[in-house]
DNA sequence: TGGCAACGGCAT
DNA sequence: TGCCGTTGCCAG
């Protein structure tokens, strides 16, 4: 037999399947969907399987190595959608197969020494025969990277054949194995032991008599580790194992994170427009047909509960579910409650795991150990076998698509799934983006609306803070007197307040008032940030970071300013403001480690603080009664990026953020800092009026030809030398107007507004288009012509329908 | 991707 | 002439 194999390397000439033959002992064990090891070249690489075939066009095959997985970790359906998914996204097709696993299979390479002729070595070079004396193999990079002088004299050695090279390669996938212990005989048998031990082997018995009694039942089978924990003696217990008196075994266990905290809950009672919300899911999935529903519901109005009845009925048809839910709003608060209905049915897989415990929960699904996956945007590609729902919850959310190779958006590869399966797909959001609203519009999209919280809870009352009034007035600070009052308020009443900036560190930049110098990246075009817990100037693009300067680097002046507000700032205003309220802030930098997120939460929840200060992180499925306040401090931050969507996304927050309040029973109110107040994005958002923005914004979209109207493909190029970046623009551009039919539009080169990151300079190019069949063929030979390899080489990557433009 | 042959420059 | 770094090609 014969295997089709993808190689590991993401690159043009090896993006194809390679025939290997498959050696008699694996004969009937390879199946399509697992990872082998192949002779590739002169090395071994990782590949993955997708066909199996009797006869090849080449006549020389070498034949498979090994296997990587006793049962395929990618089904036929996911080798399919692998395979749309490179053409879709313009990757290779490896590539789109590593994004579909958890990291901790991607393999890792090592390339490995091993003594020939050890007794001529020692002749030829004593010193290097040392490090290989106990002939056992030795890394290569390992043995390099202390002593570069030796790669050398291994390389003579090498060409001599007194050493000679191994490739490996590893799976660093491993579960977590546990030993178990238990009788191996009966009760009885281990009472006569007892009796016929010495006096001193005390601890012995101390074990036997733990299993007495207990032999005969086959699910006692307690961990080593919590024998041990319990004062009992490993020796003694691997004794008596040794004596054939108890039985140890290896087996896999699953790292559990949410081991701690399960709370049953029951499902809710729904209002009638929840009900109507819900009838025609069900309906959907009750006759397998494929739909796409927008659920369009304000801010606390019971989405999830939808969701988890919705739930409810795939488990009874015996199928599986995947809800996604974006990276930021997987708190335990959102996890706890699928787990909560759910229990251990659930997996979950989000970025804080580690990297193992991630794989366990992998594997739940994969083994049908569960039929929930709950997950942001790669758990799309949650390896179930019978899909029946999948769910995006807060659809509009930029975290949904993939910044980076494969560049895809969960949404497409959701719908694309559900076809497959023939079930439906759920979108839910307070804030629809404008994509997914046109197509409900147009009946692409079946629309469920709910307008109302439960329990009749009133929307917020916002009021719009015109800032550059305050600033006429004499205010400078970051809180209008509006806010402040509140604050106070709410201080005093005992209520809690959540204050939203969508910047971190203390200032945007720095700036000499002397000379108007402002201290930018070296390695980027950007403005360096301040934060001042450690005195230090941060890009946010690449991390480059350096030492505050005191002194102008350009004039010498010491006048140097900050400028702009970061979160560290309004934390500092806040303590010499309001000196009595117990302040906590979120942010990239205070929520880094691992659980942190999480503990910061807990600490508002259990009332510990007043006021919650965050960035986009605690924009969005919080949920606390006693928040009452809710302030936006900067409503524009967004608004004046250059990204047609940034009215979009200012809307999108401002409703977010302002759901936070009035949850439960003490009504809500919501004070949003503006200097353009009259934006429609802002008042908009202030109204509650999603319909109102959503007319507004599609006629200037419709004007500019920017998507729902057009689809949109980005075309990025980076270069150290600038001038081959560009070189490189022009010629894809008159390509791409060679190719494409006059209906689409070709734009550029343009410089973006951030034109160097980390040292490459950058230039763009955009396709407008509607239907464009020859899209995404052109595009195919411009990456084969244009993508370079090497380190100081022309990157081409290429986006379609991005998301963010920058 | 990475290994290697082929190539050319350069110190000897 | 041998050694080294660079370049371009190729893999089943």
């Amino acid at each position: 037999m014969i295997a089709e194999v993808y190689i590991d390397i993401p690159a043009n000439p090896v993006n194809k399947p390679f025939d290997y033959r498959i050696p008699d002992y694996l004969d009937e064990v390879i199946q399509p969907g697992m990872r082998v090891t192949v002779p590739f070249g002169r090395t071994r690489r990782l590949g993955f399987v997708t066909g199996l075939k009797e006869q090849s066009e080449f006549k020389q095959l070498r034949a498979i190595d090994s296997i990587e997985d006793h049962a395929p970790v990618l089904t036929q359906e996911l080798l399919d959608v692998g395979l749309w998914l490179a053409e879709a996204t313009l990757c290779a097709t490896v590539t789109a197969f590593q994004a579909m696993l958890p990291a901790a299979m991607k393999a890792e390479y090592k390339k490995m020494l091993q003594v020939e002729e050890s007794e001529q070595l020692k002749a030829e070079d004593p010193e290097l025969a040392k490090i290989f004396e106990t002939g056992r193999q030795l890394s290569w990079t390992e043995i390099t990277k202390n002593n570069p002088e030796l790669l050398k004299r291994i390389n003579r050695m090498l060409k001599k054949g007194l050493l000679s090279i191994h490739q490996l390669v590893q799976n660093q996938a491993n579960a977590k194995k546990v030993i178990t212990v238990s009788a191996a005989v009966s009760s009885e048998r281990l009472k006569e032991e007892v009796s016929q031990l010495s006096d001193r082997a005390k601890r012995q018995k101390e074990v036997l008599n733990l299993f007495i009694g207990k032999s005969e039942d086959a699910s006692y089978k307690p961990t080593m580790n919590a024998l041990v924990q319990n004062g009992l003696s490993r020796e003694a217990i691997t004794r008596l194992a040794d004596k054939s008196l108890l039985r140890l075994e290896q087996i896999e266990q699953f790292r559990d994170p949410y081991a701690n905290y399960v709370q049953q809950t029951q499902p809710l009672d729904l209002t009638d427009e929840q009900h109507k919300a819900l009838a025609p899911i069900m309906q959907s999935m009750n006759t397998g047909e494929h739909r796409v529903f927008l659920c369009h519901g304000v801010t606390g109005s019971g989405k999830t509960e939808i969701y988890l009845q919705a739930i409810q009925r795939v488990l009874e048809l015996e199928k599986q579910a995947i809800v996604l839910v974006p990276e930021i709003s997987l708190t335990p608060q959102m996890v706890l409650r699928f787990k909560g209905r759910f229990g251990d049915r659930v997996a979950v897989m989000h970025s804080g795991l580690s990297r193992g415990e991630k794989y366990d929960e992998w594997r739940k699904i994969r083994e049908g150990k569960v039929q929930v996956a709950v997950g942001a945007r790669s758990a799309v590609f949650a390896p179930f076998k019978k899909i029946g729902l999948i769910i995006i919850d807060e659809e509009h959310e930029s975290s949904y698509k993939q910044e980076d190779t494969p560049r895809y958006h969960a949404r497409d590869v959701a719908i694309h799934r559900a076809k497959i399966h023939h079930c439906p797909v759920v979108l839910g959001s307070a804030t629809p983006s404008l994509e997914s609203f046109a197509r409900a519009r147009k009946k692409v999209y079946t629309l469920l609306t709910l307008k109302e919280r439960v329990n009749r809870r009133p929307l917020p009352s916002v009021q719009v803070v015109d800032l550059r009034e305050e600033m006429r007035e004499g205010n400078h600070s970051v809180f209008s007197r509006l806010l402040l009052e509140k604050l106070k308020d709410r201080l005093q009443k005992k209520e809690q307040t959540v204050l939203f900036l969508n910047r971190r560190g203390y200032s945007t930049f720095v700036m000499c008032r002397s000379c108007g110098t402002v201290v930018k990246c070296p390695h980027c075009d950007i403005s360096l940030t301040y934060h001042r817990a450690h005195h230090l100037l941060k890009c946010h693009y690449c991390g480059y970071e350096q030492k505050a300067p005191d002194t102008c680097p350009t004039c010498g002046s010491d006048a140097m300013r900050f400028f702009g507000t970061g979160t560290q700032k309004v934390e500092a205003e806040l303590n010499r403001l309001l000196p009595e309220a117990r302040v906590i802030r979120m942010d990239v930098d205070t929520t880094r480690q691992k659980g942190s997120h999480e503990k910061l939460l807990r600490q508002f929840g259990d009332e510990k603080a007043d006021i919650l200060l965050g960035t986009q992180m605690i924009a969005k499925g919080l949920d606390f009664p006693k928040v009452t306040l809710v302030g936006v401090l900067a409503a524009d931050s967004l608004l004046h990026l250059p990204d047609f969507r940034a009215s979009e996304k200012t809307f999108q927050l401002i409703t977010q953020v302002s759901g936070r309040a009035g949850r439960h029973r003490l009504p809500g109110e919501v004070v949003i800092q503006s200097y353009t107040p009259d934006h429609y994005a802002v008042s908009d958002a202030a109204r509650h009026d999603y319909e109102g923005f959503y007319q507004q914004e599609m006629e200037l979209r419709h004007r500019g030809g920017y998507p729902p109207f057009f689809y949109l493909a980005l075309i990025s190029l980076t270069h150290s030398e600038p001038a081959k970046a560009a070189d490189a623009a022009e010629r894809i551009v008159s390509i791409l107007k060679k190719n494409l039919s006059e209906a689409s539009l070709v734009y550029g080169p343009v410089v973006p507004a951030i034109s160097k990151i980390k040292d490459r300079y950058r230039y763009q190019c955009m396709v407008k288009y509607k239907r464009e069949p020859a899209l995404i063929p052109v595009l195919q030979k411009i990456m084969q012509h244009f993508q370079e390899s090497g380190k100081d080489s022309l990157q081409v990557s290429i986006d379609l329908n991005p998301v963010v433009l920058m």
